[in-house]
RNA sequence: GGGCGCGUAGCUCAGCGGUAGAGCACUACGUUGACAUCGUAGUGGCCACAGGUUCGAUCCCUGUCGCGCCCA
């Protein structure tokens, strides 16, 4: 049955890739040959994930070493798997809820039926990327799909693996290392998901801000000189003030301050620094004053060069008070509205005046249980505080103001009025990245990892790496870590040399719950839940049953009370107002007086960031901490190709865990890739509609084109602009390759006619030749690929199968299909055909992949064929010179045919005028060839004809006789621009010859080549000027 | 403000010490025994600018000017 005019990738494509997996082509091991392994472990996509263009760049550069590896013979395994995705499955779940009849929230639902909807939700929609991820052709061993979240407690039949045992082994073993605390920090907390977030989670966004100027009246009255002098300290401005002024982006924080600062070597307020301040918000009667202190924060030059101070709500400002020692009060609440628990505010001022008057030291704890929002503020969001709050302070004439010129829209009359000086500038404001909303910076109980204490090993090994890299020395067994390109590794050093304490913990129900048990502190009558979960005492066990004998343990020294037992429970248990023994939220332990009585102990209801887990995945993903055959198979794995944009998510966080805990670096190498970006350079998003979808462009012009294209675009480090004529050129490319092959079928020549895939013995200089060339083509992928050059493997491959096979070899093939050297001919193309379905394999796996199979009957599929080992020794020099001699020929004369005007239909006779023996030699080896392809009827010897156009070429000289049709001036138009050109070249080369500095110091190869250079295009100019000579005489 | 890059043909980009390449676009011609998703030939570049190192610089160094990205 004949080939198909094209080929049919949408067909093909499906039943290509079910063929590959229904045969265990991609099973860890396949094709395995030898002892050498290589592992890739895929950047697990989100479980709520579709294929994006940078999923398909990142798996097309993962599947082509990977599929090379494997045709080399190595055991080889890419691991994939997905991530649970915290924030984002939580949210698309939620969605979910909101949509569904019921109606139920998360919260009404209750934390096991929510997270039981999740697990559901995984099952029905969380294969979606895997499958998406199938139509790109990536060759990962799906039995082994792994998910961050498996084996959680709640997880579903067939989520059985042990990824949750490797998290909570490693919190456990990092809690108990003293690399994990919790603490009262200063966190970035979504108002939208009610959770904390990492740094990396925020971005900044500029947006227009404003910028209020208030006045903060000083205790009783007094007053100070406020005195402003210019540089050479002449007095500008002075005046007697009661108050000092402030400014601030967020006037509803101002109920929070704790002190106004100062710098240290500000004169202007030197006479106040000590003294209090009011702050001119609330109800009168309970003003709460504040001190004036000193910092090196504040910026003299900027705004009024002082600061208010509110450490619970501004990071700079949370440094300032650390070090003054002023209370951080928190004004809001989880969704970030105005807090409206605890006493009433005349209570909570009240305890806040002394503080400041130096009365009182609260507890961190006591602090927080103040809150100092006025009650009319209470509940309200923080916006609507806002506009309050500076309504307030307005009519009650503390805010700062301008003269400002104004007309009557009624009489039309101009007069002057003072307006609040509010500034407008542009600002970096905190977004989450999820949710989309403001950061608010709030003080809460979180849990870190002291990123500090681990972080050494990770920058070693990479150093290591790096000068191991540059050196040319680098090893892939040395333990050491190499990024590549280099700039990367600067990024990771810039960012782990400067790393900050990584909060771990989120206020989500997805995810890995924190592994620690909070019990009451002994020797106390009564507590709360609150209580507990704030200050009680920690117990971090892998189980439930490990936590409950800690604490039996720790009960029993430190308060011996006889036969009571602890039991653990969750808070929302409690909060929902259930008993366990007796116990309740208002009263879960006791102290040693009550003997009788039994222990609750209540779980940290927080679980961990995303990235904790994923931060485990090379070690996760084969079974740790189980010793897996795997695990030592494969482990450390190879190769870790991935975004810039996750370079500090993942890819440092994988470093220093995988070296923290099992102290070996998970990879040798980081192959970092560039962003794919739309054709106008701009990053695809869906608000810019810009997007292009993998799956469409697939659909559109086939899996390899799509591939092909990104691959050939590679360039290490660069963006990629992808357009669609791009992809539609490589569609072509497949085009090709599959009319050649067609070619091929109707001349006999395929692998099924030949019936031996063994290289032929050539001996036509043609047939040589392409041997080389597939031989030349094989070395460069290699070491291509070998330095991760994809884009040099591509365009090396399609410059050959294009440039060299389809354009030159096939077309020197078709006069030798009949005659001598039919038969070996047939073989050599059947060969080389063969070579370039090999080569192109892990390019392009459908198209070559259906011509391995439609082209004869094959021992393994080529998937699993064996990648050659040809080299060198292929390349025959004397063919490679002789048929670009043929070719330079062709060239020449198709060149000057086309610029006289010949019609292309026509055949022309042809004069060898002079000639050496390896042109002779040449020609007579390759008459037939050149008589086609140059469109020539036959070839004369002699001297040449009046009105010939003349061809010269290396040895010797050609005339095509063209009386009648050539156009003289034309032609010594053209002779004379080629002799134009030619002298400038020559001209170059004389001039660096003649310089006896370049002949010292050039090396002897260089010098050499130009001579020879110089000699070629001196003998040729020489021809050209006898042929312009000639013409001259006729014309 | 700090860090990392990039300015090469109309466009998108390779190249990175020996005198400039690809794809697309463009122009002309073309049913030559696979391919019009094609073939043949051609047009097009002071390799951002200015210095320096070198026998020689698009390539290395310094500065300037434009443009990105990341972190504050």
């Amino acid at each position: 049955m004949p080939m198909e005019k094209t080929f049919n990738a949408a067909e093909a494509e499906t039943r290509l890739y079910e063929a590959w997996e229904s045969a265990g082509a991609f099973k860890a091991g396949a094709n395995a040959s030898r002892e050498d392994t290589f592992c890739i472990m895929i950047p697990p996509p989100n479980v709520t994930g579709s294929l994006h263009m940078g999923h398909a760049f990142n798996n097309t550069l993962q599947d082509i070493l990977v599929r090379w590896h494997r045709m080399r013979g190595f055991d080889t395994l890419w691991q994939p798997g997905q991530d649970h995705a915290g924030i984002a499955t939580q949210m698309v779940v939620e969605r979910e809820l909101a949509k569904d009849k019921s109606n139920q929230t998360r919260r009404e639902m209750g934390r096991e039926a929510f997270l039981a909807k999740v697990w559901e939700w995984k099952g029905k929609s969380g294969d979606t990327i895997i499958n998406q991820l199938k139509r790109l052709g990536a060759s990962c061993d799906w039995s082994r799909n792994a998910f961050t979240m498996s084996g959680a407690p709640g997880a579903p039949a067939g989520e059985e693996g042990n990824f949750h045992d490797a998290v909570i082994k490693v919190f456990v073993d990092l809690y108990n290392k003293g690399y994990i605390y919790r603490g009262k920090r200063l966190v970035n907390w979504d108002p939208h998901f009610e959770t904390a977030i990492s740094d990396l989670e925020v971005e900044q966004v500029e947006v227009q801000g404003h910028m209020w100027h208030f006045k903060y009246p000083l205790a009783g009255g007094q007053t100070y000189e406020y005195v402003e002098k210019d540089e050479d300290g002449n007095v500008t401005f002075r005046e007697t003030r009661d108050y000092i002024s402030i400014a601030t982006t967020r006037p509803e924080t101002m109920l929070g301050d704790g002190a106004v600062a100062v710098h240290p070597s500000d004169e202007r307020y030197a006479p106040i620094v000590g003294k209090l301040c009011e702050i001119p918000v609330g109800p009168k009667e309970h003003r709460r004053l504040i001190p004036i202190i000193t910092d090196e924060y504040p910026d003299p030059t900027f705004g009024s060069g002082a600061v208010k101070i509110t450490g619970a709500h501004d990071f700079n400002d949370y440094g300032v008070a650390k070090r003054g020692n002023i209370p951080c009060y928190r004004l809001m609440d989880t969704k970030a509205q105005m807090r409206a628990d605890g006493a009433p505010y005349a209570e909570a001022a009240a305890i806040a005046m002394s503080v400041a008057k130096g009365e009182r030291q609260l507890s961190e704890a006591e602090v927080d249980a103040i809150n100092l929002v006025p009650d009319d503020l209470r509940g309200l969001d923080r916006y609507e505080a806002r506009r309050r709050v500076i309504d307030q302070i307005t009519s009650e004439g503390l805010a700062v103001t301008l003269l400002q010129k104004s007309i009557d829209k009624e009489t039309g009359a101009e007069h002057l009025e003072r307006v609040p000086f509010v500034e407008q500038n542009r600002m970096m404001q905190p977004h989450g990245d999820r949710s989309k909303v403001v950061i608010e910076p709030m003080l809460t109980d979180q849990w870190f990892v002291d990123t500090a204490k681990i972080v050494e090993p990770a920058l070693d090994a990479v150093r290591k790496g790096m000068a191991a890299h540059e050196a040319g020395t680098f090893d892939e067994n040395a333990g050491y870590t190499r990024i590549l390109p280099e700039r990367d590794a600067k990024t990771y050093f810039h960012w782990l040399e400067n790393i900050e304490p990584w909060c771990i913990s989120r206020q989500l129900w997805w995810g890995h719950q924190i592994p620690v048990w909070y019990g009451p502190q002994p020797n106390i009558q009564k507590t709360s839940l609150t209580d507990v979960l704030q200050n009680g005492v920690m117990f971090c066990a892998a189980t439930e049953r490990d936590a409950e004998r800690m604490a039996e343990e720790f009960y029993r020294k430190h308060m011996p009370w006889g036969p009571g037992t602890v039991t653990s429970t969750d808070v929302e248990f409690l909060r929902a107002g259930e008993k366990i023994n007796g116990l309740s939220q208002d009263h879960m332990l006791v102290s040693g007086s009550y003997k009788e009585t039994d222990v609750l102990i209540v779980r940290d209801p927080d679980v961990l960031d995303t990235w904790f887990s994923s931060g485990l995945w090379p070690i996760g993903t084969l079974g740790w901490p189980e010793d897996t055959e795997e695990l030592r198979k494969y482990f450390p794995t190879d190769v870790l190709v991935t975004g810039f944009d996750i370079i500090f998510f993942w890819v440092a966080r994988m470093m220093m865990m995988q070296l923290a805990v099992v102290d070996q670096v998970p990879f040798h190498t980081v192959y970092v890739h560039a962003l794919v970006r739309d054709e106008k350079g701009k990053k695809m998003s869906k608000s810019l509609g810009n997007v292009l979808d993998p799956l469409d462009l697939i659909a559109e012009y086939g899996a390899d084109a799509v591939r092909f294209t990104l691959t050939a675009m590679a360039a290490m480090g660069r963006d990629l602009k992808l357009s669609k004529d791009r992809i539609a050129g490589y569609r072509n490319f497949t085009t090709k390759l599959w009319n050649a092959t067609r070619f091929a079928e109707m001349n006999g020549a395929l692998r099924r006619d030949i019936g031996t895939a063994e290289l032929p013995q050539a001996t036509h200089t043609v047939n040589r030749w392409i041997i080389g060339e597939v031989a030349r083509a094989r070395l460069a992928v290699d070491e291509a690929l070998s330095a991760y050059r994809f884009n040099d493997a591509a365009n090396t491959l399609y410059a050959f199968v294009w440039g060299k096979v389809c354009d030159w070899y096939v077309e020197f093939a078709k006069p030798l299909m009949d005659g001598d050297q039919a038969a070996e001919t047939r073989a050599t193309m059947a060969w080389v055909l063969d070579q370039c379905y090999v080569l192109l394999h892990p390019f392009m796996p459908f198209i070559t992949e259906e011509l391995w199979g439609q082209t004869g009957e094959r021992a393994k599929m080529l998937v699993h064929a064996d990648w050659p080992a040809y080299g060198a020794e292929l390349i025959d020099a004397d063919a490679d010179r002789e048929m670009n001699w043929v070719i330079g020929l062709i060239e020449e004369i198709r060149s000057a045919r086309m610029q006289m005007h010949v019609p292309a239909g026509l055949k022309l006779p042809i004069v060898m005028t002079a000639m050496d023996d390896k042109g002779r030699a040449a020609w007579a080896g390759n008459e037939p060839m050149i008589a086609r392809l140059a469109r020539l009827d036959s070839m004369t010897e002699g001297t040449a004809p009046k009105g010939a156009i003349t061809v010269a070429v290396e040895g010797g000289s050609f005339a095509i006789p063209l009386e009648g049709v050539i156009d003289i001036a034309e032609e010594k138009a053209r002779l004379s621009k080629t002799l134009e050109k030619l002298a400038k070249d020559l001209g170059g080369l004389r001039g660096r010859l003649s310089n006896p500095k370049f002949v010292d110091s050039a090396p002897e190869e260089i010098v050499e080549e130009t001579r020879e250079k110089l000699a070629l295009g001196e003998e040729e100019a020489s021809k050209l000027k006898a042929a312009l000579a000639r013409l001259s005489e006729v014309g």
